[in-house]
DNA sequence: GCCCCAAACAACGA
DNA sequence: CTCGTTGTTTGGGG
């Protein structure tokens, strides 16, 4: 559920409310979502403090005083929360315990993962400096035959966008979806670049104007076009469905194929 | 060009009038388009004599009095033909010198391939006693999702079958080329079985009855939908024109989807 | 709304 | 009308 934005504001609210906070134990309910065991992670936790929560991509890292870190995916329907007691908290997969908190990671598929000190990637986020236009310019022309949806939401390419944002994306840089990598003029592909580092930066503000302290679920009231509740998109064009490689995929006219 | 018809009445016409012919020498004008050098085939071949011509799969096979083998699969343009001067003939790959006369394999495309002692395919043929209707099934839920069209071509599942005569065979089976190959019931499946060997086999006697002397080009002028002189069929239905899975496709409503 | 794998399909070259 | 290789898309499952 939770893409980019998503986590980017979770990160800073989950740092706000328990950075420098102590580990005092640590549970693992799902042993085959995890790389390490409970006694691993409790070893390697115990008695470190928070340091940070970073988003990388569409995971979470959290960061402790002692150099180690935890990296969770949420896949499709993780969620985070905040609780005094984990006897309330479903589908559990993970609880840190602070002194009189719990942060819990849980999953009702148990999609989720949860990964001891993971290897950074060197595939760039979409929010970071290495993510430039000449690095874009160079992947589009290496994937040429693959439709442009397509390549922006391969996380090997670009790490970070999903199914969602990047309808959001293309309708602001008025691409087709279908549009083949290889073929958007360079003027184009400027666009595109803005497109991606606007859209994603621009939603990060309109989360935090409407939930300042979310650290679960989403909130896509805003978006302009991949949105169920919109017939039109904000300049009056209808708003189209498909699917497009198995996604569904909203758009709309004003989209010019390449 | 040639399909598995073609080259059936290549392989009676050329033992016909090459067999017991002693090899006087062999020459290899194409060495990257055989698996052998000339040296090689000439140790194999000089002095053996021709047993017999015979067609495996979309492959020609000559057999020789001493055990050797060579195989030619002739690609999209490659040709048979036997000549008194070598110098005419253009775009050689091979030829095969007999007391007077030579046997060449020439191709402007230079895609032809020459094997000395190929191995023994595990495939059936399709005009082979091991391509039974219950091998057809078995393979055919193997494939389930595979378009029939697809499936039928593919010469990892059944050797010989090409774009022309597929299209004669479904149609005569009353088969969509769309339809996946899991799907078809029992009766359609053993229908699509005996179309397979009855268009495969008339097909030679329709080209025997035009030709019966060829041992290269094709004719096609028989044919009831793959046939660019047609519109309709021979029941009145309207030839129409697709590509399936890239491939030029004829059929007419006639043919059902399953 | 996610990622993985296997299988099918498309693009290109020989 | 042919085949092989490579990369992309599809479909099913967790």
């Amino acid at each position: 559920m939770p893409e980019l934005p998503d986590l980017e504001v979770y990160a800073g609210n989950l740092t706000k409310q328990l950075s420098q906070k102590e580990v005092a134990d640590v549970f693992v309910f799902a042993e085959d979502k995890c790389n390490a065991s409970q006694e691993k992670l409790q070893q390697s936790l115990i008695s470190a403090r928070v340091d940070s929560f970073r988003r990388s991509g569409k995971e979470m890292h959290i960061n402790f005083s002692n150099g180690q870190k935890i990296g969770i995916h949420l896949m499709l329907m993780g969620r985070f929360d905040i609780v005094s007691d984990l006897e309330p908290v479903p589908f559990k997969l993970l609880a840190i315990r602070f002194a009189k908190q719990y942060l819990t990671v849980s999953d009702p598929k148990i999609w989720a993962k949860i990964t001891l000190n993971p290897v950074e990637s060197k595939v760039p986020d979409a929010l970071s400096a290495d993510f430039t236009p000449s690095y874009l310019v160079t992947k589009l022309m290496e994937k040429k035959t693959k439709q442009i949806k397509a390549f922006l939401i391969d996380q090997s390419i670009v790490r970070g966008i999903g199914n969602a944002y990047v309808d959001e994306i293309l309708w602001e840089a008025k691409i087709s979806p279908e549009s083949k990598a290889g073929k958007l003029p360079s003027d184009v592909v400027n666009c595109l670049h803005h497109s991606i580092c606007h859209v994603l930066q621009r939603s990060v503000k309109e989360i935090l104007a409407i939930n300042p302290d979310i650290i679960n679920g989403e909130i896509r009231e805003f978006m302009r076009v991949h949105n169920k509740n919109r017939q039109h998109c904000p300049n009056g064009f209808p708003i189209k469905v498909s699917k497009i490689t198995s996604k569904t995929t909203y758009y709309t006219d004003e989209q010019r194929i390449f």
